[in-house]
DNA sequence: CATGAATGAGGGTTCATTCAT
DNA sequence: TATGAATGAACCCTCATTCAT
């Protein structure tokens, strides 16, 4: 995954995996806690279960670690949505499961999606397209299965947008909990936001 | 506003209201370049056309300041969408007329928009309270229209989620613009996502 | 001198130049015990009598020090050759005083000429240059002495050689002392050397 | 050489000399790039064809490294300007010729003159001490040399003194190339630099 | 003998905040 | 009120050295 583009001092590439595994791992939970700002890389080694030293063998700045975090984060939407959504036969009602399955993960990460809108900027600018990249392919996964599920001739800008909403709904159930989980169950939410895309496709 | 929030060592209100100014928008600029964390109260206080020590004269941290912008921003959205809605009739036509005139402020303030989701964590819980407070505020300014436009006994629960979703597809438009710019304009988009209210609100 | 060199983030030149001035003093006793890349910031600012954060303030890297350092022994040289050299009547006899000084001065800066030959290298080559351009001056001084003060016709390459030896050969009572000092008096080193001169000067 | 010297935890002293001289090899390449401090032992370590742990087999130390380092350029002129000195019949012919062969040699070997001026003073008293003495002998080579091609009662300081000289313009030739080399080829160094020792010798 | 992952003390630098003027 | 020099805790990162395999 990441052995292209973070680069490590260490050889052996089954033990880079494992190494970095810890990190994320550690680091979600530091900088859900506190924000990637707030978290030192001392406390991400500590954490992780070795010394600051080692963590450097894995990583070559704090802002690599960041990444590894987006990246793990942003792959396991990914893979959920990819799976979800490739069917053999494209359907609205095959579409409606997916995005269902897509809240539910969501729902699951709670955490990790609170750190998706922290520090994108952070990033180097080569990184963070890579990043965003794979969420424009997220975006485009929800639009061409809506494309695909609806009769031919619906409105394309109709379908981005429509991917948009979804995707970002999704992430608001994660990001704005604070306020919709006063109100809402996971069920709720679901089956109110599905509603309103089904009337939003039949409707002219 | 924030005089009962922030102290400051001055006591010329109006002194105080005036640098406070200055400070906000010197800090909206660096933010929205630089994120809260990486801008210093140095440059914060050059920017404003003041020495590093005046800057603390009207400010007792550097969080004060991320407060005292999340507030300024936050209240420019509020105010707006208050007096777009305070309707003596309320009716559809006008709640349609109000999202469309907060979309056009969100776009308006595209820069400010982003900071909105930097950092409100770094702020003590205190403080955090009345931000998130004039939030929920201003969601319930649209599930309210949206109530008395409606005929009686629409659902409250689905009120409440399409206002969160106008809400949020407002913001989306601010802090997404570089996938969404790229495939609507303005117009697009807010004609758009008005439509899809309107069957979200007609169908059963 | 080093203000269009070194940058400050203080404002008062006058107070500049007397912090600098500690540092320098304080560097130089340091960098002369333990070498440039074993003395660290912390102790160049204790010494100085101030706390590290003020260091920064008047210097931007460690480097800079180094360059300050180099700079102050170099112009010290310098000013002393310059003033023992530049004479109303140019004579072999004022030159040989003018050694004699510059001798002495040498003596006088044991600790400082150590430092010299330790890490030009580590210098960015814009400051480098500076310094190095400043030691050629001061050979070039020699040699013009030397040229003004023979016969015309005297051959310019080895007044040339002549002015490096001697200004090497000044430096060496200064960084070989470990050696030289158990066989030679000051005095003694002296007389040999500008007896040596003399015979190149008038042999062919 | 110096097994006596610097320890190594391999047995096999065959081997233990063929890894110094590929350290040796290495540094001095890394040491002259970059000088001590600044070059890594697992740059050592890399550039010499083993891993880091290997290179500890041989050396306990960094300052090891220096001292190899220091050791082996010194035995190399040591060793020329002995078998060049050692003659039957001492003569001053002799001496100008052992003299020329050895500046050509510092001609030759520029890169790690260089090195020698760098960081005697890193060196463990001990260490140093040899290193030293090894520069003494060279001297007292030079002066003996002087003393024995000269008439008898032939002032001692004055070779002292001019062993010295000698030596150091010899190393000047390699530390200083930056200014000489633009004005004097070789050739020309060499056969100034041995006028003015002949007048040196010949006048009172 | 050789390897290279692990360690952690320590270094250079930054920056929010204070306080005397 | 306004200034800006002074402070020092804290941060990111490096690298000599060790030791289990």
């Amino acid at each position: 995954m990441a052995f292209q583009t973070i680069k490590s001092s260490v050889k052996d590439t089954e033990l880079i995996e494992r190494r970095r595994k810890q990190i994320i791992q550690s680091a979600i939970v530091l900088f859900q806690e506190k924000g990637f700002h707030r978290t030192t890389t001392r406390e991400i080694a500590k954490e992780s279960g070795f010394s600051i030293g080692t963590l450097y063998e894995y990583v070559r700045t704090k802002e690599d670690v960041l990444f590894l975090v987006y990246e793990a984060i942003n792959d396991r939407v990914y893979n959920h949505l990819e799976t979800a959504i490739e069917l053999k036969e494209p359907s609205l009602e095959n579409v409606y499961m997916a995005i269902d399955s897509y809240y539910r993960l969501i729902d699951d990460m709670e955490e990790e999606v609170v750190i998706l809108y922290q520090e994108v900027k952070s990033l180097a600018p080569h990184l963070r397209e890579v990043i965003l990249d794979k969420e424009r392919q997220m975006v485009k996964f929800l639009k061409d299965a809506l494309l695909l599920s609806m009769p031919e001739g619906f409105d394309k800008q109709r379908a981005e947008l429509l991917a948009n909403n979804i995707f970002v709904q999704g992430q608001m159930w994660g990001f704005r909990r604070w306020i919709l989980r006063k109100q809402f169950t996971l069920e709720n939410y679901i089956k109110y936001q599905i509603d309103f895309l089904k009337c939003s496709l039949n409707n002219d």
